[in-house]
DNA sequence: CACCAGGTCTCTC
DNA sequence: GAGAGACATGGT
């Protein structure tokens, strides 16, 4: 994709391969928001970055350009994606409606703490818990709140996410946020996803679902699609209507789109209100 | 007032 | 291993 660092922004040429809108309201990341039709702003561990559509493409105003250049994985070519998922009509209709999708790289600890709140959850509330987190425990910055160090987030007790609105996911939280900070996401490096997965799961408050949206956006394994109450509706919609558990339909999945089920799954995420 | 949201856990068969 | 219910809370 083409696109040119200065010292205090990226500017992107065209809009065919990135779009605010698709990126950041596909459900990957929660911590944005829209400022007016032509503005974003996206926050990332202690990072921000505000984007401006313009007539050619897009203007990404950061003092870290380069982290974001990482964060966007703007070197990663989406038309080639495209072009080996397009063989699906229903993948095929969701891109065209949502060119602009790209998955983030995002940090893995942030993002793990994210999804074991986004369950069951809807994406409203799950941006207010996250907002109230980043101003009790987050780092005070000039316009934001930094998400909090894992050493802030192991200091707190089940009440304090009872008190911030995280419900009965409260519960889950302090324990696997201990165990979150012993693991060393270098030591995923030469695991199948399989076994990264079967890890994840052992975490209180991580079932398959949300493991695999860790796997997807927090550790960058694309062979992963999963499965929430939207994928279940357009499975239902797009291949079969009978009974099926959602690790089937995972599976099934998978199986269908292999290194590519996680930019398909995204797409058709992003298409979702628009599914029966 | 119900019903729903990027599900997980527990108990039962 | 599959199926049923409980579970916090804010928005519609």
């Amino acid at each position: 994709m083409k696109y040119e660092i200065m010292n205090d922004r990226i500017r992107i040429f065209g809009k065919d391969q990135f779009d605010s809108r698709d990126i950041l309201e596909s459900g990957q990341v929660f911590r944005y928001s829209k400022m007016d039709e032509k503005t974003w702003e996206v926050r990332v561990s202690d990072r921000q970055a505000v984007i401006v559509e313009d007539e050619i493409g897009f203007e990404m105003f950061t003092s870290e350009p380069h982290f974001f250049v990482e964060y966007f994985d703007l070197d990663t070519d989406y038309s080639e994606i495209k072009k080996n998922l397009v063989w699906d009509k229903n993948i095929a209709r969701a891109i065209r409606y949502g060119e602009g999708v790209r998955l983030l790289r995002a940090p893995f600890f942030e993002t793990a703490v994210s999804f074991i709140i986004s369950a069951n959850n809807n994406i409203k509330r799950i941006q207010l818990i996250l907002n109230r987190l980043c101003e009790a425990l987050g780092e005070r910055k000039k316009s934001f709140f930094a998400f909090p160090t894992v050493e802030k987030l192991l200091a707190v007790d089940e009440s304090f996410w009872r008190g911030i609105g995280a419900g009965y996911r409260s519960r889950y939280l302090p324990k696997a946020i201990y165990a979150l900070s012993e693991i060393d996401t270098a030591d995923f490096e030469g695991l199948e996803t399989k076994e990264i997965r079967k890890r994840l799961v052992k975490l209180p408050g991580i079932g398959v679902k949300v493991a695999d949206c860790i796997l997807l956006f927090g550790v960058h394994r694309f062979d992963v699609f999963p499965v929430d109450v939207w994928i279940e509706k357009s499975y239902h919609s797009y291949f079969e209507s009978g009974l099926v558990s959602r690790a089937k339909m995972s599976e099934v999945l998978v199986q269908r789109f292999g290194t590519l089920s996680g930019y398909a799954q995204q797409y058709i995420y992003n298409y979702r209100k628009f599914i029966q």
